[in-house]
DNA sequence: CAATTTAGTTGACTTTGTCAACTAAATAAA
DNA sequence: TTTATTTAGTTGACAAAGTCAACTAAATTG
């Protein structure tokens, strides 16, 4: 089976991917929290230190609107900003206990909806489904860098 | 390997389709349909025969959207309605040779976004991969009636 | 045929996201 | 060192995306 024939069944991903994203849409509809808040939060979470810029050049997101969202952030409690010590310029953002658990809430909803997709399958397709996941996980850490 | 660890590990997966996501976004940017009307003209173009509401149901989209964006459609010759023999007050839609056109246009960007994510895998990881996102895709379909 | 439901449209609105002008600190060049 | 340039982030004004509720017209129920 060569790649060309691959490319034809691909387009079932495509579909795949596009009943994704309104599951996670539906889902975020009943947070108080929008997609691009969610990323952020997740990005905030998974990196140790990073700045608002890290996440302006990881997400593609508008400094502008970053800035307002994490100023609501702030006014919410969920992180902290801590002036960076090589540039003064610089904050570095975490997560506060109150960020962590809506961070972890939301990421409880979405595993909610994964789990209810996936959990007809069999043992077997779930192995395999994990195993492939994490393998384009780790290929989208190699092409963001 | 039983259900419990797979949760665990289904976290991935998470990221994973909030990567997905992130691309999508990013090449419709460089369009000029969003992506409620890319998933609009999916629908139509897979459906046979839908009307405005079926597109409501599968997509749990606010119908005044819905309804301006059919409009627009129609202005730019994408679709064409046909009202219902049943019903006098459904349309029946169909996409034009230009929404046909514009339909695989989107198709066509999308899945060469995929082809990048996806190409540095091996042909045994595509042909697994393939096959557990039709899978999936099935069972979209099936959750979806 | 009167009352109620359903499909779709429209106006007014909120939320989400962008753009460009700005401030303040850092770095580079003189 | 002091002037010029770049970089991080904020803000105001705006555009795009999406929602809500009131409405029209046709269909269905009783």
């Amino acid at each position: 089976m060569d790649i060309q024939q691959h490319i034809q069944e691909i387009r079932t991903f495509n579909r795949f991917y596009t009943d994704l994203i309104g599951l996670l849409d539906k889902h975020l509809l009943n947070s108080e929290y929008s997609l691009a808040e969610a990323r952020i939060l997740y990005e905030i979470f998974t990196a140790k230190q990073l700045s608002a810029s890290d996440i302006i050049y990881r997400l593609s997101i508008d400094k502008g609107y970053l800035s307002r969202i994490l100023k609501k952030f702030e006014k919410e409690d969920l992180i902290v900003r801590k002036p960076s010590e090589e540039d003064a310029r610089v904050s570095m953002l975490s997560l506060t206990d109150a960020g962590l658990k809506v961070f972890f809430g939301l990421n409880e909803a979405s595993e909610k909806q994964i789990l209810a997709l996936i959990s007809p399958m069999s043992i077997e397709q779930l192995d395999e489904l994990v195993k492939h996941m994490m393998a384009i996980t780790g290929l989208l850490e190699k092409q963001s860098r």
